[in-house]
DNA sequence: CCGATATGCTTGCTCGCGCAAGCAGTGTAG
DNA sequence: CTACACTGCTTGCGCGAGCAAGCATATCGG
């Protein structure tokens, strides 16, 4: 199953410099990696995808930026639905001004408040207001909707159980 | 399966706004799509922590944002390694103003070179030059062996398979 | 041949991100 | 108590992205 070089490359303005290994078959090597990481490439490619669709629902129908959305749920999914900043920081995997920002945006539009965490005044502690719950609660059944379409409904529960296995072993942090 | 709401949540500043339904179970709600879309946001992270692993790689092993990389892949991969803008714009989903301003940056770098399309002097032709073609070899086998070790060794035979089916299930453009 | 429309690309604008520096509050050692 | 390191957040900066407008070329109808 190894590389099976389909194309014919004619090398551009080859000029065998000695410094580096001349990459006397670039083009060979690259349809070898293409062949090797199709796999990758169509996982690139379908998340690129799904994530796509379901941010531009997300907009066209109500008007939230997808991100916006996964903070509320966040949020709304946090007993009391009050969050530390730090907290959400790490659930999002965005930097820490990343969300400062956009909690300040959110702030802004009403659909959280900020205030300074009672046993740590350096901290920041982001509740949902009721806009916000609002917000989230006309944008949960059809985001819930689009995901069950778009992508479980898709998958037979075999699928679910293979992808979950997968996705298991993939995210292990382990290094190669 | 169905959600099964294991928390107990107190829904805040809870006012009973007859204009949308009140949420009243907003934590619910929350949680149970949380649930529904475990697998989903899995598949989320997963992308996240991967893509951002080759990313930061391709940057510090080689000087290369990993999208300047795929540029690169996708150049030779073409023969005579040469490429219209338009086509590389339809290959990347990428916006138009995007790939304009990364290739100049990319010709601005010297990896490659656009000169008006023969054919139709509208459009650009991008060719890679020798330093693109040497930072692509440079580049070709760490990646591929990040790849490799992070992606493809991960999996046995049989999981790439179902992963295979799986991504073209989600792929296909026909909607729910 | 000429005008109208379409296409491929570029550019001005604005936006959100990450980095690094800065600032206020916390915790710790002497 | 005071000095010092640390933490949580904010902010200035620069960058890259998309959108929309603009420009040159191509193409089609008359």
């Amino acid at each position: 199953m190894a590389a099976s070089n389909k194309r014919q490359h004619t090398n551009p303005r080859q000029h065998a410099n000695p410094a580096q290994p001349p990459a006397a078959d670039l083009g060979a090597m690259v349809s070898g990696l293409l062949e090797e990481t199709a796999l990758w490439q169509s996982f690139l490619g379908t998340h690129r995808r799904l994530v796509e669709r379901l941010a531009e629902q997300m907009q066209t129908d109500h008007g939230l930026p997808l991100e916006w959305f996964d903070v509320l749920i966040h949020l709304a999914d946090e007993p009391g639905a009050r969050l530390r900043q730090r907290e959400l920081r790490d659930r999002m995997l965005l930097s820490e001004s990343g969300v400062s920002r956009m909690l300040a945006r959110m702030a802004a539009a009403g659909l959280l408040e900020r205030r300074p965490a009672d046993d740590d005044r350096r901290g920041v502690e982001i509740a949902l207001t009721d806009a916000g719950a609002q917000a989230l609660a006309a944008a949960l059944e059809s985001h819930r909707a689009l995901v069950t379409t778009s992508f479980t409904d898709r998958l037979t529960a075999t699928d679910r159980l293979a992808l979950e296995h997968i996705l298991a072993k993939l995210t292990d942090p382990a290094e190669g």
